[in-house]
RNA sequence: GCCGGGGUGGUGGAAUGGCAUACACGUCGGUCUCAAAAACCGAUGAGGGUAACCUCGUGAGGGUUCAACUCCCUCCCUCGGCACCA
């Protein structure tokens, strides 16, 4: 009988579905495991790299389930966003029409995947019972203080016509579209994200699991940095200018100071100056570059001086105040003071504009003493000089002592700078969860109360493509009353950002349809955290940092009884061809239902597992492909030669993959796993094998080509789905060798090879080695210096 | 510039101080066949040698060690993140 993938596959996912064989439930009596993978966008069709990402989940959850775990492995979907809304816009669709149907095309695939996900707890984060919660928690936020409004420079994309949080802007385009973002004056709803940096930043160090790269993202994201507020005085109105700096040590050489263009005292300095006109004129010339332009390193830093002086606090030295396209009014206090010295930038600056400069730390490589010589601003450590009572401390010193001396004297104090803003989440956007709140003309913003939700999505909207949010068209929704004097009132017609939905789902997969809160607290209490965590490296920042945040305000409000969401993580690497990553535009795609025709879907799960580790990037080969399916055909030959009994080297053979594949697995190294049982193949087609032997590497290849072998598993007479069956184990005794090889090196170079009982004593061995009549032209008559033996392995003589 | 990952056969990749290149793809040869495919068996880092074998070989150079792909130092290349961050 022929391997028939399409048959079996078709027929063991109708009796997994019929028995719910992966249906999870609490069970106190064993130890859970919840294994969760990224849940996607609904686009449409599965791509290769959701087939990597949820083949590789997949195995790790049908392995713990063998394991005898009470295991987690569900599915949703993260339905609101803007294609949806786009797609409707250009095909005159409704967009929850057309995300449903992309929902049931991608569940379709992904069941013929024949992943193990309990379907009964499928989530939707478009449907009211889900997004509900989503006001919930935001009306929690708001009542904790942690959402307001306010007006603000915010990042905009003109092309999806919404604002954009600072994470979703890479490299000053939008994430989304490509299309570069502008910054609009805008009234928009904030989360205090802020509000954690220090446990944001503090428990990553907890994350002992998770990939270092990660870790550094979020925490050159959070951008935490110490120093110094000084406050320097505007000279003609005494205004007080506070400048951040982490180099205090360097206060005595700052010879001018420079304010961003946007700086609110920039206008009040030159207000009757002769200066005036040129400074407005660089400002306004600035502020048409793009941020871009203007954050390009190769650019010439360009300024002009404004006339004002400012007072330098520690001597009352005057120093001419700039305006220049080099400092930034988002960080820190948009004026920085500049110490031409001891920083790049502002040397270069300084000599472009022949401003003074003093040395203030004495390189000790260098004896340069006057500014004139430097070719470059010395950044390192050194000794003070022209540094008043700081003159000959180190500069490490010397920064302790001068923040402490600033403090003293109230011209200075220690503070902490982040590069984290607040998390902009309102979208001028329908496909989205309603923001619950209400414009009243008495009472300004009333939030909706907890028995008005959820506020609905209306469904009749226009859609003009074209500026402000769609919701404003729907009359029913927008007019309302308010809830606190029931007069006339007007809801809110932004809606939220999507992460806002992703950030907590995995808290919903514990108890999917719980209607009295946003989940059941004894489910989470019992599943949380998620064991093992399963996604793409571009969220990195986004959705994990977001969803950090949730569980810290969760936490802090009582719903939940730890810190951090993730245990362990595994970004997988991507899917390329020839290359490059798959993708439309490039025409590279390889259709993952396609495969699943020609080859099953068994054969695609195991090549794409083979082909490389899961953090790696992979190579799509389509000869590789066709190599995993000879395999299983390979595998599936064996049944019709059984023998009555296994040789004992063969039953060797098969406890040593059963240690190698079961540790391969626990350290999600499918490729090596995947070639131990490769091997064991290549041995029971040397000498044959019994049926004993034969249902221990079905069961061990079975996470990995599961319909493939449960149909196995039938034919061998077994009444039992295979995942029910325990994984094996190794027997220790079996995998002690009578007899060893050692390798003899001679001089550290492999030289002969002896085969010796295991037993064997080290002087009998060292004897036997002395004799071996394969060293002697190495040894001749040198003196033997030395001899290394490592037990059971190797000797070394050194001549 | 700073931070993080990586560089091994023709190819994907194994080996984290102890036989470099497991496993697979590809290529070559054989068995079976009228023939082909499939299947099965075997060879396959480079150079030298009839052969047994020998020499070289994990981005480059140096070091530690009886022994280095593996640890340390310097450098090169490459991928990713952050960046006028004061």
């Amino acid at each position: 009988m022929d391997y028939n993938f399409k048959k079996i596959e078709e027929k063991w996912q109708k009796e997994w579905a019929r028995k719910k064989l992966f249906g999870a439930s609490a069970d106190s009596a064993r130890k859970k495991y919840y294994l969760l993978e990224m849940f996607p966008y609904p686009s449409g069709k599965i791509h290769m790299g959701h087939v990597r990402n949820y083949t590789i989940g997949d195995v790790a959850a049908r392995f713990k389930m063998m394991q005898g775990f009470s295991v987690l492995h569900p599915m949703g979907f993260d339905a609101f966003g803007q294609p949806a809304e786009n797609a409707a816009i250009k095909n005159q669709s409704h967009p929850a029409a057309w995300t449903h149907r992309c929902i049931a095309e991608m569940r379709a695939e992904m069941k013929k995947m024949g992943f193990s996900y309990d379907w009964g707890r499928e989530i939707s984060t478009c449907l009211p019972d889900y997004y509900r919660w989503n006001q919930w928690i935001f009306l929690k936020m708001y009542e904790k203080g942690l959402v307001y409004k306010k007006e603000a420079l915010v990042n905009w994309c003109p092309d999806c016509e919404t604002t954009l949080a600072n994470e979703e802007v890479i490299d000053g385009k939008c994430w989304r579209c490509k299309s570069e973002v502008i910054q609009k004056d805008l009234e928009q709803w904030f989360i205090k994200t802020t509000a954690y940096k220090e446990k944001l930043l503090g428990d990553l160090s907890r994350l002992k699991s998770w990939p270092e790269r990660v870790l550094t993202m979020q925490k050159n994201w959070l951008g935490k940095s110490e120093g110094v507020e000084i406050y320097f005085k505007e000279k003609e109105s005494g205004e007080i200018i506070p400048v951040f700096t982490t180099r205090q040590d360097t206060i005595f050489g700052a010879t001018y100071l420079v304010l961003a263009p946007e700086h609110p005292l920039v206008k009040k300095v030159i207000r009757g100056k002769s200066q005036e006109k040129e400074v407005l004129r660089f400002i306004e010339k600035v502020g048409k570059e793009s941020k871009i332009v203007r954050a390009s390193s190769d650019v010439k830093k360009e300024g002009v001086f404004t006339g004002g002086y400012a007072v330098n606090p520690v001597n009352q030295e005057a120093i001419p105040i700039w305006v220049a396209d080099y400092v930034l009014m988002e960080y820190g206090s948009g004026a920085i003071m500049a110490v031409p010295t001891h920083d790049q930038r502002d040397f270069l600056f300084a000599k472009e504009h022949q401003l003074p400069m003093r040395i203030v730390i004495e390189n000790p490589q260098s004896r340069i003493s006057s500014p004139g010589e430097l070719t470059e601003a010395y950044e390192g450590d050194g000794v003070q000089v022209n540094s008043a009572q700081f003159d000959g401390l180190s500069n490490q010193e010397a920064k302790i002592k001068i923040a402490e001396w600033m403090e003293k004297g109230a011209i200075g104090k220690r503070t902490v700078n982040w590069r984290l803003r607040d998390w902009l989440i309102s979208r001028q956007r329908y496909w989205g969860t309603p923001i619950p709140m209400i414009y009243c003309p008495q009472c300004g913003i009333v939030p909706v109360p907890d028995k008005d939700l959820p506020v609905e999505l209306p469904e009749k909207v226009k859609f003009s493509g074209r500026g402000g949010s769609p919701l404003l068209s729907a009359k029913n929704f927008v007019e309302t009353k308010c809830p606190k004097c029931k007069s006339k009132a007007r809801r809110e017609t932004d809606t939220m950002a999507t992460f806002f939905d992703s950030s907590w789902y995995f808290l919903r997969f514990c108890s999917p349809k719980f209607a009295q809160g946003p989940f059941d607290k004894e489910e989470v209490r019992y599943w949380m955290p998620v064991d093992q965590y399963i996604g793409g490296i571009e969220h990195a920042v986004l959705h994990l940092l977001y969803s950090r945040f949730f569980s810290k305000f969760l936490k802090e409000i009582g719903l939940l009884s730890f810190e951090e969401p993730f245990e362990k993580l595994l970004t997988q690497g991507m899917v390329l061809k020839e290359g490059k990553v798959m993708s439309k535009s490039l025409g590279n795609i390889v259709d993952p239902d396609s495969i699943v025709k020609k080859y099953g879907a068994d054969s695609l799960r195991l090549f794409i597992l083979f082909a490389a580790p899961p953090e790696t990037e992979l190579e799509w080969d389509s000869r590789g492909i066709e190599g995993a399916f000879k395999f299983l055909n390979r595998v599936w030959r064996i049944q019709d030669s059984l023998k009555e009994k296994s040789a004992p080297d063969l039953i060797r053979v098969l406890h040593r993959t059963i240690k190698k594949v079961t540790g391969d697995l626990g350290d999600f190294k499918f490729n090596t796993a995947i070639a131990g049982l490769m091997e064991l193949v290549n041995a029971i087609y040397q000498s044959g094998a019994d049926k004993e032997v034969f249902s221990k590497l079905v069961i061990m290849l079975s996470p990995f080509a599961p319909h493939f072998c449960e149909e196995l598993w039938q034919i061998l007479g077994n009444k039992e789905s295979i995942f029910k069956s325990a994984w094996p184990e190794f027997d220790p005794q079996i995998l002690v060798e009578e007899s060893v090889t050692i390798v003899i090196q001679v001089n550290g170079k492999m030289r002969s090879k002896i085969e010796v009982p295991a037993d064997t004593s080290d002087e009998k061995l060292k004897e036997l080695i002395l004799h071996d009549e394969k060293l002697k032209p190495w040894i001749q008559d040198k003196p033997l210096k030395n001899f290394i033996l490592v037990p059971k392995k190797l000797a070394n003589l050194v001549v």
